[in-house]
DNA sequence: AATGAATGAGGTTTCATTCAT
DNA sequence: TATGAATGAAACCTCATTCAT
């Protein structure tokens, strides 16, 4: 990928995770891309293709600094949940609690009627999903963890968070995701415990 | 209100609730409502004004069964809380799990941009927090509740419906909405444990 | 003609005088005047019909008052001059230099596209320069009058006033119009001695 | 500017010239120039802008015929005051005394509710004035003019000249203009014998 | 690789007028 | 008389995309 191309990606970026798909016209991206039509067109057969390599775009900084860096590291898995929702408030409090998650506004905006975005979001949440059930696993040891419901558990933290930002968005206050972290935390607490009986 | 403006904001939800506000067309109403566009206009003065239209209609029908007729019933705090989930899972139920929820997508696709949305979308969850928070206080009975870890809690609990909704969408699967409820009446009892203690 | 078809009339005659005809939208009308469609639509067959009522009835008020009590009057001829150009300051100061004169604006207006406007207003200045006739030939008394000199000179008089009313409304300043009163005061003065020599 | 904006503002100039701003539709001006929407809105970002350019290029054209060949050539005073007569007339001729003067015309229609558009126009008729004063001064001369005197009846004389054409508008018929221009030639002279006494 | 002019369907809104009551 | 709902053509403007250079 050409620097050009992803300085596009990039600004269109930006815009889509505020304003969502259908209202970035390309006419703003061109301008904050500081571009003109012609070299757009060179780069991308389409807005829908830009759109997708927008989604691609996040995924892959996404997965490197949360999957990656932080689930996937060595720490323990307290440390490793903590970081994640560290991480997750300090995404939005960069906004100033205004933007939401970029995946799930996507989620809500397309994924009824674009199935290539779709298909897409649905990969995100799933990898999440994935890569917290070895943590959860790891919580309750010994315990050997029951997959059905480690797999249910760590599909309601991705729940609460994608909900908490969506709360959150719709007040404009922080505070709310905050709070919500908070629950999570409870909610794992008392799933290690309930497990471990 | 006149029955044809009704009618036109009735058309008008369904094609929101499922394209959202924007790429909802005047065109898709006026098909779908079976008027011109200047009857539109003679009941109302602009698409925005429908769109809060809209948004106060799904807003009585929730608070009418949701609100008063579940959260607001006679019957014991398990029951309510076991029929909102029910009612919740249903209501996505009609539309096969793909639209999600009006009010969650109506707040990603407008609280940062339009104030008159974003005001009436976070009344719409202040409230269902408020109404939840006396059911919760009736489950820890005989215990006293925290003020706080009560509000804290119901607005975890709708965050939780709101993220199981949208990762449905993302799906397409009920049964993601289905597995969360279960995560959700788990988070609850955790909750009322921890109170009792 | 009744009392609510001439209410309706001095409603539009304002909003057109300030608008013009074309801008002047029936809607405004019906607010301003306090009624329905169909009210307006029993005294006049269209809009334009309401607009020739509105020509009509601006010119009534001119002739009764400009025509008739002042440049008709017994007075002396310069009185009458000194009167008419105070009356037509006095009209513009009413309307702070803002809207110029209806027949002006309706002349530039509808002149070129609509005959039945264009003859009306053509008549109002035949009629202001044959009332002013009779007046300038008076001031050259005892020297007998060159009808065709009479007749050029009261057209310069009219010209002058309203090409003095354009000039003040684009300057949205009364003193243009007052300095031009002046200069038609002294072409005036110039041509009775002429006439006399 | 590209040849294409010159196109279609001419375009427009004609129409808005015979019509007005308001009546001039986007659809005449895009069918008189053979363009498509889009295009014009690639050239233009309003028919505001567009009307404004309207002005500007009509300005150019004046000034540089009437304020510059004519009002500041080397000739003789009372020959710039004939040529300067003289070609408003066959201006007028040109469309058959039918359109009226442009500057006048939107003055009419535009200065009291549109700012931008009343400040150019003021400015025009400042110009206008402006101009006429040295020609005004070097007629008297070798008497000193008295500059408010000057100004005075330099604006009476476009005044005279703008009611005039809107007089012969309103009568489509050009003599009602050349006789006002007589009227003008003749407050000229008793200006310059008044001045010199 | 790049420009920006050109396209044209479709967006929301306006408006004088007609019609049913 | 009077209401205001209904009509639909036409208003201004937007926008993703194509095309000529």
């Amino acid at each position: 990928m050409t620097d050009k191309r992803r300085e596009i990606v990039a600004a269109a970026a930006a815009l889509m995770h505020s304003k969502g798909y259908e209202n970035t016209k390309l006419a703003d991206i061109l301008e904050a891309a500081q571009i003109g039509k012609g070299q757009f067109y060179h780069y991308f057969s389409s807005k829908h293709e830009l759109g997708l390599a927008v989604l691609n775009y996040r995924f892959e900084s996404w997965n490197q600094r949360l999957m990656e860096n932080i689930l996937s590291s060595g720490k323990d898995p307290e440390t490793k949940i903590n970081e994640m929702l560290d991480w997750v408030i300090e995404q939005q409090r960069l906004n100033q609690a205004k933007c939401g998650c970029v995946f799930g506004n996507l989620a809500v905006e397309m994924s009824e009627h674009d199935e290539a975005f779709r298909r897409k979001l649905e990969t995100v949440f799933e990898i999440w999903v994935s890569k917290l059930k070895p943590v959860l696993s790891e919580m309750i040891l010994p315990v050997q963890a029951d997959p059905e419901e480690i797999n249910k558990m760590a599909q309601g933290i991705v729940a609460m968070i994608e909900g908490g930002i969506l709360l959150m968005k719709s007040k404009q206050d922080l505070n709310v995701l905050v709070n919500i972290t908070a629950q999570i935390k409870f909610l794992i607490r008392s799933f290690v415990q309930n497990q471990r009986h």
